[in-house]
DNA sequence: AAGTTTTAAGACAATTTTGTCTTAAATATA
DNA sequence: TATATTTAAGACAAAATTGTCTTAAAACTT
């Protein structure tokens, strides 16, 4: 698996809020229902995109979580650096410490391009991108069918 | 990460058998002296190699493992899937069910070219590729620099 | 001010992946 | 045939990931 689940959940819930116009709260409770994701696993996943101001989230009733900018500002990219760190983006197949440095290995060169693209394309699609499309086609974010956005 | 610690050392023993010539079989012990991975480990993950016929083992005294065809018929691909399964080559971002079929998720479109792209590298690229490349250049593939190809 | 709702934090458990060890079976050699 | 060497198989342990639960702190409502 490219991205660990966390990443993956991460990303579904940063795109639904994409989805979401103005800069209301929402709780927390509310997407992991939506998403189908366990809610406290949940949190502690969106706790990580607050702490990488990805998200600003707020206690108390009407509290919840929110794109810290607009969905259009916020990178696909950025979001799975938050969670599962850069690797995918600089390092490679054979995963050797100090990669594409002085001495690389067999797969660098075979590699290097794909990984670029890789990055290109998460540096170059945002939150909206992706909401925008789900939503005008109506496609899915979860496992299940039952998803609908809002 | 990409790919499992399995496959990796998977990738790393068979572009490692690949750069030795003759039918001889190379013991596993031998094997995981020179490639720095733990001998029971890298065993098992071999026996998934011999039984998906990507190896020949033999027991006994001047046994071990060899490929079972040459190196310039087994690709990349065949190995990653013999361990790994085909999940990378046909899956994609958010690691739906039932993916790129009737229902997409938003990521598809960006993904599918680049899915493909991974697709297209590993399926071209020969173990005898890599073994050529890493001993001509003398590139490493192992962490530390001590490897030395024979 | 008191009570309710919601995120924050972290302990804890379950599962998967990674790694180790033991025993058995096969092969070669003496 | 007896012994040593090597893979096969699987039990077991350690570590990482994934998931659950409890308590605390903050913010709103009455
Ligand atoms: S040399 Fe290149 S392909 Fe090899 S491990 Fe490093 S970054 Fe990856
Ligand atoms: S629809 Fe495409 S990108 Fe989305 S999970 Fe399926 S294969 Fe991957």
């Amino acid at each position: 698996m490219i991205f660990s689940k966390s990443c993956v959940y991460g990303l579904r819930a940063s795109i639904y809020l994409a989805s979401i116009s103005g800069d209301k709260y929402i709780s927390i409770k509310g997407l992991s229902d939506k998403l189908d994701i366990s809610f406290h696993f949940l949190t502690k996943i969106l706790q990580e995109l607050t702490a990488a101001d990805l998200l600003e989230s707020m206690k108390g009733p009407k509290g919840g979580v929110r794109l810290s900018r607009s969905g259009s500002e916020i990178t696909l990219k950025e979001v799975v650096v938050a969670i599962d760190g850069p690797a995918i983006f600089t390092e490679c197949v054979l995963g050797l410490p100090g990669c594409g440095s002085e001495k690389p290995c067999p797969m660098h060169a075979m590699w290097e391009d794909t990984r670029d693209e890789i990055n290109e394309v998460f540096m170059n699609t945002t939150l909206q991108n992706m909401s925008k499309e789900g939503k005008a086609k109506d496609l899915r974010i979860t496992p299940d069918g039952k998803f609908i956005w809002s």
